[in-house]
DNA sequence: AAACCCACATGAATTGAATTCACCTATAAG
DNA sequence: CTTATAGGTGAATTCAATTCATGTGGGTTT
């Protein structure tokens, strides 16, 4: 025979154990008295222990009675609380990114808008360090990396961007001023803008035009890719970057690549996560509206 | 808006939450999972809390769901081990009486099954020794004892019997043997029997005799009531004690009052027990069934 | 590509547990 | 003696819980 506990019961049986009156009880369950009666004989009946005396006018607990109480009471005081708190709960998830400063800065927080617009019941946290993430010690769900791959811990996941494109870029006033920028040889004339950490610099460039002669010891350097690219807004002279991180500023038409769209390509970002959590929805959201960014970005 | 928690729709997420899976809920609960959806679906619509994220043929608890379920998880686990428990509790509750060996050998053993057809639900423990009990610190409902009133702690409610008559008791065969016994003055042919507990001893007796010439520095001691009583039942010599713990003796015909049922008067036992408890109704049982036991035993 | 599997969702209909209602009993207090 | 009141009982009623029938949507198999 089938039975899952009888929780009604129960609950009226706590009300006027802890209340010693099935009338008082009746009031908090706002129940009719009877009702109260009704259930606490069916748990006697159902367990065949009495869990009242009887007094006239009065019910006082037997020793089983007493027992039982004590232990069903702190278990619904636990529910109720446990369920009011509910009612104040955060009606959201919270997804933690960590990733590079220039690609937070330069990718991510203007297209965090978009995700947030179709995922509303997920709150992004955004950490921006060169910090080294333990995904499994810390509180990030997705770690954001630049730079060659490292082995990672059993576990992680590791998928890679699609490719950078990297080209020289610089204001616009810059390339059409006094000294205007057509072809590699321009540069000549022009202030190099060093990104020190990216992985493909001016002396890979020059690899593939060993016709010009650049003095690549000059120049302004910096380490984080997104000083550059400002640097180049700025007109300071001409960087070497990634299209995907420059792709708000050509958009915009603060930045230009004179030399054209095509250069050296580059694996640099990889997208880090544990694979245990790799199917949370909120995990997965974000993956697949990143990747899915991304790729229009290169179309 | 009077509402109560929703228990039936919490058990049903709680089970969900732990196995990961409406449809294996509604097998341990013995319902379709359609049942599990709906109540699902209810408690998120009441508290306006997503508590899972639904993936294609799967369920992933949300944040809030996750600390919920952790919450409610431990109490359900709580009221089912308590309610299973129950079952086998024992079915009765139990009354710890502590009395003297006498009266318990003398008066209460022989009657106790009185009590228990009157209170089927009540099972007695009775502790018959000469110590002192703490009501308070000891687990003892009711003692009943004998001597002179002590002062007791606050809160000890102390009841007096009814006087008893002490007189002279010896076996029929003693009676009416080679010296029968008709007057005071036959029992100096005979051993006396000394009760060295009881409050009316011997010397007492003489002293509403006074023609009478015994000489009490003979005869046999007993420190225990019930074994001068037994001593007088086997014919060794005449006894002074109590009608009341005689009283099968007397009604059975293994002793009889030569001398009659007149004689001192003495009230020796109290009925000690906690004010606090006083109303419970194995005590009050208890006390009302003893005293009218006593009632009946003098009339 | 089509068919099948299967896990959760939905709305209307049905069921059965919970509750009410009407009346009873039994003390205690006035 | 009358009144008040707290729990008890059984039948009737209510309504929360559940079922039933159908839908949706990925993933797998053929």
């Amino acid at each position: 025979m089938q039975h899952r506990v009888p929780l009604k019961a129960i609950q009226a049986f706590e009300a006027a154990a802890r209340l010693s009156s099935f009338a008082h009880a009746a009031e908090e369950l706002f129940v009719t008295p009877s009702a109260v009666s009704h259930q606490i004989k069916l748990l006697e009946d159902q367990f065949g222990v009495q869990l009242f005396h009887r007094v006239h006018r009065a019910v006082v607990l037997t020793d089983s009675g007493r027992r039982y109480a004590e232990e069903v009471s702190a278990a619904f005081a636990r529910i109720d609380l446990a369920t009011r708190e509910l009612g104040r709960t955060e009606k959201s998830d919270i997804l933690t990114v960590h990733a590079t400063p220039s690609f937070a800065t330069q990718w991510l927080m203007p297209r965090l808008a978009r995700f947030s617009s179709l995922n509303p019941d997920v709150d992004v946290r955004l950490n921006a360090s060169t910090d080294t993430v333990d995904l499994v010690a810390e509180t990030v769900d997705i770690d954001i990396r630049y730079g060659m791959k490292r082995l990672q811990p059993a576990g992680t996941m590791v998928l890679t961007f699609p490719p950078e494109t990297i080209v020289p870029m610089c204001s616009p006033a810059l390339m059409n001023g006094p000294h205007p920028i057509r072809t590699p040889d321009d540069l000549v004339h022009h202030t190099l803008i060093h990104s020190e950490v990216c992985l493909v610099g001016w002396r890979d460039w020059m690899r593939q035009h060993r016709k010009v002669k650049l003095d690549i010891s000059r120049g302004l350097r910096f380490d984080r890719s997104f000083m550059a690219l400002s640097a180049a807004v700025d007109g300071l002279g001409v960087c070497l970057e990634s299209l995907l991180l420059a792709q708000r500023e050509l958009e915009t038409g603060r930045l230009v690549a004179p030399l054209g769209l095509d250069g050296p390509k580059v694996q640099g970002y990889t997208f880090n996560l544990l694979k245990a959590r790799a199917e949370l929805p909120k995990i997965r959201n974000f993956q697949d509206w990143l990747f899915g960014e991304l790729e229009k970005a290169s179309a």
